[in-house]
DNA sequence: CTTGACAGTAAACGTTCGTTCACCTATAAT
DNA sequence: ATTATAGGTGAACGAACGTTTACTGTCAAG
């Protein structure tokens, strides 16, 4: 057997425990690999498995269990447009990340709402786009925020001086904010996500 | 013991599953979850992992092993800025998702770019986010494609009319492209990604 | 030609797993 | 007052797990 065949057999190995991890949610046990591999003996599946925790495709517990090493990230990261693209090199394995991990911090006090008006549209957010929100984070000036004032919501930046709050949007066609009585900010808008289809 | 607390205490254990996870990247075993719930018997953590499944929590698979439920996923999916807000009724286990899933189809031919100019920024795509590229799908016109025209990678406005292709930038100030000999495209953008902190 | 590394089969082993049984004790409902 | 029901202890059991040892064949390099 030649060294490109081996190759792509542990390729097409890592792709099928990959797909096995996103499909179910865990790790496949040792039986499993060898039956996604053809491999029979327990033996064999131990010595890939251990190949693959050298290549950190997967990794152990501290109690010795299969935990997911690159694969557990769905994304590879490539590199930027209209800066030239990795073409040839476009199929490694490193480098990949997964988005919950990317962009939620505080899973607890993390949540997404969906926009709707255009009073942040040129700030590149639109109708329709989903904000993630965490409401631990303290709300510094300059951020986007989630508030309430005068019991409605709204999504504005936050601009603080002092004691002095107001509420900016960043399309001029709307009037800035300056609440009255209370202001309650539910959270900071941590990242904004729009989906094609 | 009173309802209040023992419902607190169950929400105390599905956080401490959740946080497990998603640290661990694996679902806990019985023991495990036994020691974290301050369970000394394996048959008390086996009722309480039949009610979690129940509530949906987590799962099992065909083979009876466990597998996330609602906790696989990290973010809560809450209602509209500008529709209402839910005050009082955040506190719910139930509508989350994973931005994995939300996002990649297929996680084998995804991958994600970082865009540098403002060639779309009237469509809310700004210099500095990162754009989620699946190579697979057969981009259809209007859609937003990473293409490479004249050995230049570029995102734009995909225009097809028969045989006609033009590449169009959202923001007017850039001018269409009309790819003089070879055309080849990387993947249609299906969402646009935009981190704040 | 020989040697060494690699990939695999096969069998055996102790551990841990999830399940089940019997029993106990509070709270909540009748 | 009595009865269900929910939540828990403790022990036992077979099945599945990951590990280990011994052996085999197949290339590639010396």
């Amino acid at each position: 057997m030649t060294k490109d065949l081996r190759e792509n057999r542990l390729k097409a190995r890592i792709r099928d425990i990959a797909d096995f991890y996103h499909h179910k949610g865990r790790m496949p046990s040792f039986s499993e690999i060898g039956g996604m591999a053809g491999i029979k003996s327990k033996n064999a599946v131990y010595k890939l498995v251990n190949k693959l925790e050298k290549l950190k495709v997967l990794a152990r517990d501290e109690r010795g269990r299969l935990i997911p090493g690159s694969i557990a990230s769905s994304v590879k990261i490539l590199g930027t447009v209209e800066a030239g693209f990795p073409g040839a090199a476009e199929e490694e394995l490193s480098d990949t990340l997964s988005l919950d991990d990317l962009l939620v911090k505080n899973p607890q006090s993390t949540f997404m709402l969906k926009v709707s008006g255009y009073s942040m549209s040129e700030a590149g957010i639109l109708p329709g786009d989903m904000v993630i929100v965490d409401k631990k984070q303290a709300p510094k000036s300059g951020d986007i925020v989630i508030a309430e004032v005068d019991s409605e919501w709204t999504i504005k930046y936050l601009d603080k001086k002092g004691d002095d709050v107001t509420l900016i949007p960043a399309n001029p066609k709307f009037t800035p904010i300056k609440p009255k009585k209370e202001l309650k900010i539910a959270g900071v808008v941590t990242a904004v996500i729009r989906k094609y289809r």
